[in-house]
DNA sequence: AGCAACAAATATC
DNA sequence: GATATTTGTTGCT
């Protein structure tokens, strides 16, 4: 009942893949500094490269080159940002983050369903803007806790740049572009509550929520969950992966009591109001491949490598 | 009516 | 043969 959610690592084939493909992702991240060839990867994860080229184009729709460049690139953003101080800091201290910390670090508080129809009436929602490893993030929280997370610029969609072969890259990026868009795709969802910025307060859920070095399963992070019955029960489920891991959507499904409610699985994931602590980029397809995200598909494969990176 | 899915069938190399 | 593309079905908002 309690078990840890199976992942996907079972039988023969596929189970066997998604490792490599980890491998891979988790050998790039580590390694991009050095710009490793296709066939210096390959060999480090033991396969020839023909085979490590198909795998990864099957799984993560790209080539190994192609994520290698994003991973970079995304390195580099980062720093040119000036901002890197949340990035040496993960960095420089150790990464100890022992890779389960996340779902420990996370507690959650639902809402009730006669709240929820009340378009959350009578909440009081404070908002700030903050630098993140995966851009300009637009940090949200009530009284109770953290209520939403979302992002607001476009730059880790480089779709362009990346691959100019690859237009899904860039189309896939359905999310609002900019400060104000991402507050309104945000409030929208409870048009009753009162808003105020506040920098000042939203600053230490967006300290925490990026540094796996602060998370502490003795001092939680609040959430405050806010959806329909369904929602809730999809991202608590979503709360009990591990970081680093994925999970597949039919899985999901499944382990709620609904096998056949993929789809409406998908829908939930991709309504969660706090994209990352809630982890919404560790669901795949059940082949494996990236599927959509709001957010940004690049700005997905940036959170697994930035996580594989330091859950080994 | 519309989805961040899936499986099976079909077309393509 | 192994991969693209299409088609029917699916559960929840």
């Amino acid at each position: 009942m309690t078990q840890p959610l199976p992942l996907p690592a079972p039988p023969d084939g596929t189970g066997h893949d998604y490792i490599l493909v980890c491998k891979a992702i988790a050998f790039i991240s580590r390694a991009f500094r050095d710009q490793p060839k296709t066939e210096e990867i390959a060999a480090a994860v033991g396969v020839s490269t023909a085979e490590l080229n198909a795998l990864f184009r099957r799984w993560a729709g790209l080539t190994p080159k192609a994520f290698l460049q994003a991973v970079t690139l995304d390195h580099a953003r980062r720093l040119l940002d000036g901002e890197a101080s949340v990035l040496d800091a993960a960095y420089d201290s150790g990464l100890s983050g022992p890779g389960r910390l996340h779902d420990l670090f996370v507690t959650h508080e639902a809402m009730s369903p006669g709240e929820y129809k009340a378009g959350g009436a009578g909440l009081t929602i404070r908002y700030g803007f903050h630098a993140s490893p995966f851009g300009l993030a637009l940090v949200m929280a009530n009284e109770r806790g953290l209520c939403g997370l979302a992002f607001a610029d476009a730059a880790a969609a480089p779709g362009a740049a990346l691959d100019p072969a690859a237009p899904a890259a860039a189309k896939s990026f359905s999310g609002p572009i900019g400060r104000a868009a991402a507050l309104a795709d945000m409030t929208h969802r409870w048009p009753r509550a009162r808003l105020i910025e506040d920098t000042a307060a939203t600053a230490p859920y967006a300290e925490r929520i990026f540094r796996p070095d602060l998370w502490r399963a003795d001092q939680p992070l609040n959430v405050f969950m806010i959806g329909t019955d369904f929602e809730v029960r999809v991202w608590q489920t979503l709360l009990k992966i591990p970081m680093g891991q994925a999970t597949t959507y039919s899985t999901i499904a499944g382990h709620i009591g609904n096998p056949k409610a993929s789809r409406a699985v998908g829908a939930a994931v991709g309504r969660n109001p706090v994209s990352f602590v809630v982890p919404c980029h560790r669901v795949l397809g059940k082949s494996g491949a990236l599927t959509g995200y709001h957010w940004g598909i690049t700005r997905k494969q940036a959170m697994l490598g930035w996580e594989a990176g330091r859950a080994g």
